[in-house]
DNA sequence: TTATGGATCTTCT
DNA sequence: GAAGATCCATAAA
């Protein structure tokens, strides 16, 4: 499938492959490292919006304090217990919406969240939501990028491998090498685990230690 | 350039 | 009643 390359005007090869479903259901370490050169999608009508994943933070159900099911299912983090594949979406700060994509077998409450993209695709719909105009401005951080890619409470529980409304498309892998690990951001238990995965030397990320 | 505080709402104590 | 997986404007240096 072809679209046109807003900034050379050259047709550029899109590949829709999305990952198999299995990919979602390994441990959560490893899905967060996979993620990233991952592209992640949402199609709101004719708009479509895209970016490469180039930021991730891991949380695992029982045994990491700092994740939203630590203390176990509620009405709020239901998503996270769910199958690999799902998407949990949660309002934080009462100013933005953060996007997770839920991993491991069902009822283990673990999830990636998503907290930096590329923009790839539908950059001037992402300024118009985001009202910047500067590209490293428009999905730098996670409540930024739902912003821009439009991520609502109408998302939550959605099935990435099957849903058209948001998705994964399977990009190209990052090579090992580009892989940092650090600690993660924003959190006051648990905080000495780098389970937080970003690629080294990308503009978009949120914070480059 | 880095540091600080405000906005504003859901969840759990 | 308090804290939170944040962002941004403003102030200080």
């Amino acid at each position: 499938m072809a679209a046109l390359n807003p900034t050379s005007a050259r047709p550029i090869v899109i590949n829709e492959q999305r990952p198999d479903p299995s990919f979602f259901r390994m441990d959560t370490l490893s899905v967060a490292r996979g993620l990233l050169g991952m592209e992640l999608v949402t199609r709101r009508g004719d708009l479509l919006t895209a970016g490469r994943i180039v930021e991730v933070e891991a949380y695992q159900g029982a045994d990491d304090a700092a994740s939203h099911a630590f203390k176990g299912k509620t009405e709020r983090n239901a998503p996270m217990f769910g199958v690999g594949g799902l998407c949990y979406v949660y309002f934080i700060y009462g100013v933005h919406y953060c996007v997770n994509i839920v991993t491991g077998s069902a009822d283990t409450g673990s999830a990636v969240l998503i907290r930096a993209l590329e923009p790839l695709e539908g950059i001037e719909t992402m300024k118009l939501r985001r009202q910047v105009d500067k590209l490293e401005q428009l999905t730098s951080g996670p409540g930024k990028l739902c912003q821009a890619l439009d991520i609502g409470p109408d998302l939550q529980g959605m099935d990435l491998t099957t849903s058209s409304l948001i998705y994964i498309r399977s990009g190209t892998p990052i090579r090992d090498s580009s892989i940092v690990a650090s600690k993660r951001i924003g959190i006051s238990k648990a905080v000495d685990y780098e389970w937080r995965f970003f690629v080294k030397e990308n503009a978009f990320v949120s914070k480059k230690t």
